[in-house]
DNA sequence: GCCGTTTTCGGCCCGACTGTTTTCAGTCG
């Protein structure tokens, strides 16, 4: 494949404002924004509920909308009938539907960011618009500064403090913290609150406990024969600053870092119904009572209860309450209702990867580029962990910011290589690169420098402006050339940072199952990319994924668990990973070896 | 707006906390 310079004229032209180019994310927006201006508006719950549901399995839906509508099977997916049907094609082909503009016309559509301000809902949006015209976070911020919120009926001194917490709050962590930064805090949290007289347990819940990579609240559950003395205690944990707010069953902390931390209390012997519950995801859990309501049962976070009498039937472990509903009990990381209810009635829960899985790490690099490590300190934390090999794979020429390697320093880099593997007392160090995705979807070494690799990843590091057809061909350049293993961190995102490359992912995934390329999944804490989405269009494609830490000194190898944690998301088995295979078959699975038929 | 082990019409998940308009609406998970 040979593709037009990516500053093509033509090309952009052709490609910027494309409505056709929008992904399944981009069309769920779209809904959950008519969603979010349909509550404000005050239409009806189960109305634009309707369109919440059906954003949520479009996102998760595993083929490309365009192809879904071309064939006319919209309505497959579930939550989407004729109407919702009919607004994804308007979306599809001119970017809106019909509803949507109708409520636009009404309410702007920036109110809806309003509501991602803790303690704004759909009404306080409306009355802070209705009543003093405000419609953006930087109005609201202006208005609680001035006075004029103070002055609406409704809004108190502590509501007033309440929104500009909010406020400040949502500017400084857009709204979600990433896993890597909560699930140390919720540990230190469980481990003081496991320390209380008549604690019995201890977790982090909520989509902590989920896994998810970015998290909005930080959720802590704690059954405790002893209530008060819990209360009493609260204030006096090391990670505690101040306590905001008690009931009986709940309290919201200030911890030292500035995060705010919910803490649900229960009985013991309920221990299982309310992990479960305060497990989520909401959604999940909605499909689980609807489900318990079919079967003549409640579910909540005292317990299964029977709705003829009220007797409770299940509720001490989280496997107790699936079972009564006649579910395996699926793990929290794909508690997301998208199939796995429908799995674990049919008894089809996956087997998902594990971190005991892992045999080594394909992306590492050293002191030879930006890296702080040394080969040998790399090779010794590899053996820490237990690993049977660990790739080097440092940037190549076209990086010149990070010193990217001619083939004079590889050939030094594989001589320390060779000589580290002769000791021959550690895991096997691999010779990899990671390549730079050039212009025009070439790579920075020619074929024959490319063969004296292990492997080879290639990777974007730039293109951040470009179209999605340009980006898209760059990738799918990258994937044809039969030295190029692995795709490495597919869209460059850094959460909270920098935006993901758009791309077309269904011909990625497409591309890659042809070509036998593996996709990475990069489990740096702040990229997690490619995504729990991609990872199971990858594996439902027969995909390999290489999950990998991109660490940047030895000890960031310890990141691989949020990338498993990443992967289980994403429904992925060990045998969808390509470095839970041992050294040779993981080898023998690269498409280098595959094509030379070794 | 969607959907069918009760249904093509009439339902659609459950409970706690906060602030204030002081008897309950709004928000959250």
């Amino acid at each position: 494949m040979r593709l037009t310079s990516a500053g093509s004229p033509n090309i952009r032209q052709r490609s910027g404002a494309a409505v056709s180019a929008l992904d399944n994310a981009a069309v769920a927006r779209l809904l959950e924004q008519a969603a979010d201006l349909l509550e404000i508006a005050g239409a009806d719950k189960y109305r634009y509920l309707a369109y919440r549901t059906a954003a949520r399995n479009v996102r998760s839906w595993p083929e490309d909308l365009s192809d879904v509508a071309a064939e006319g099977r919209l309505t497959q997916i579930p939550g989407v009938g004729s109407k919702i049907a009919a607004a994804i094609e308007s979306i599809l082909s001119r970017g809106s539907f019909p509803e949507l503009d109708e409520v636009a016309a009404v309410l702007p559509p920036s109110l809806v960011t309003l509501m991602q301000i803790p303690g704004v809902g759909p009404k306080t949006a409306r009355t802070l618009f209705d009543a003093a015209g405000i419609s953006t976070v930087d109005d609201l911020e202006r208005a609680l500064a001035d006075g004029r919120v103070r002055s609406l009926p409704g809004f108190g001194d502590a509501t007033v403090r309440a929104l500009r917490k909010g406020v400040e709050r949502y500017r400084h962590l857009g709204g979600r913290m990433l896993l890597a930064d909560a699930l140390p805090l919720a540990e230190r949290v469980v481990g003081e609150l496991g320390a209380l007289p008549g604690v019995v347990r201890a977790e982090p819940a909520g989509s902590i406990r989920r896994r998810k990579d970015t998290v909005g609240d930080v959720d802590v559950l704690v059954a405790t024969e002893d209530p008060q003395v819990l209360a009493a205690s609260l204030p006096d944990l090391p990670s505690v600053s101040q306590v905001i707010a008690s009931g009986e069953a709940f309290h919201r902390v200030l911890t030292a870092s500035g995060v705010e931390v919910d803490v649900r209390v229960v009985e013991p012997q309920v221990w299982g119904a309310a992990l479960q519950h305060f497990t989520g995801s909401a959604a999940h859990n909605v499909a689980l009572r609807e489900r318990a309501k079919r079967m003549g049962l409640k579910v909540s976070e005292y317990g299964l209860a029977r709705r003829s009498d009220g007797a409770i039937l299940a509720c001490s472990t989280e496997d107790e309450v699936y079972g009564a509903l006649g579910l395996a009990t699926p793990p929290p990381e794909i508690r997301e209702d998208s199939g796995e209810l429908e799995a674990a009635a049919a008894g089809a829960l996956p087997r998902l990867v594990e971190l005991g899985d892992i045999r080594g790490d394909l992306h590492v690099h050293s002191v030879a580029t930006d890296g702080r490590s040394t080969l040998a300190e790399v090779r010794d934390h590899a053996r820490e962990l237990g690993y049977e090999y660990v790739a080097i794979t440092d940037h190549a020429l076209g990086l010149k910011m990070v010193g990217g390697l001619d083939v004079g320093a590889l050939e030094r880099q594989w001589a320390e290589v060779d000589r580290l593997n002769a000791e021959g007392d550690g895991p096997r160090m691999l010779k990899g690169i990671e390549l730079n995705i050039g212009e025009d979807g070439s790579v920075d070494y020619p074929p024959e420098v490319l063969a004296r690799f292990d492997l080879c990843i290639a990777s974007l590091h730039s293109g951040w402006g470009e179209s999605r057809e340009v980006a898209t061909a760059r990738v799918l350049c990258a994937m044809e050339n039969p030295y190029v293993d692995v795709i490495g961190h597919l869209t460059g995102r850094i959460l909270r940072r920098r935006e993901p490359i758009a791309l077309d992912l269904d011909a990625v995934v497409a591309k890659a199952a042809e070509t036998g390329t593996v996709l990475e999944l990069d489990a740096y804490p702040d990229r997690l990319d490619i995504d729990d989405a991609v990872v199971r269009m990858a594996v439902a494609a027969g995909v390999l994924i290489s999950i990998d830490t991109d660490a940047h000194e030895a000890r960031q190898m310890a990141y691989m668990r949020y990338g498993v944690w990443q992967a289980r998301r994403g429904w992925a088995r060990r045998e969808d990973v390509l470095n839970a295979l041992p050294l040779q078959e993981m080898l023998r699975r690269l498409k280098r070896n595959r094509m030379h038929g070794s």
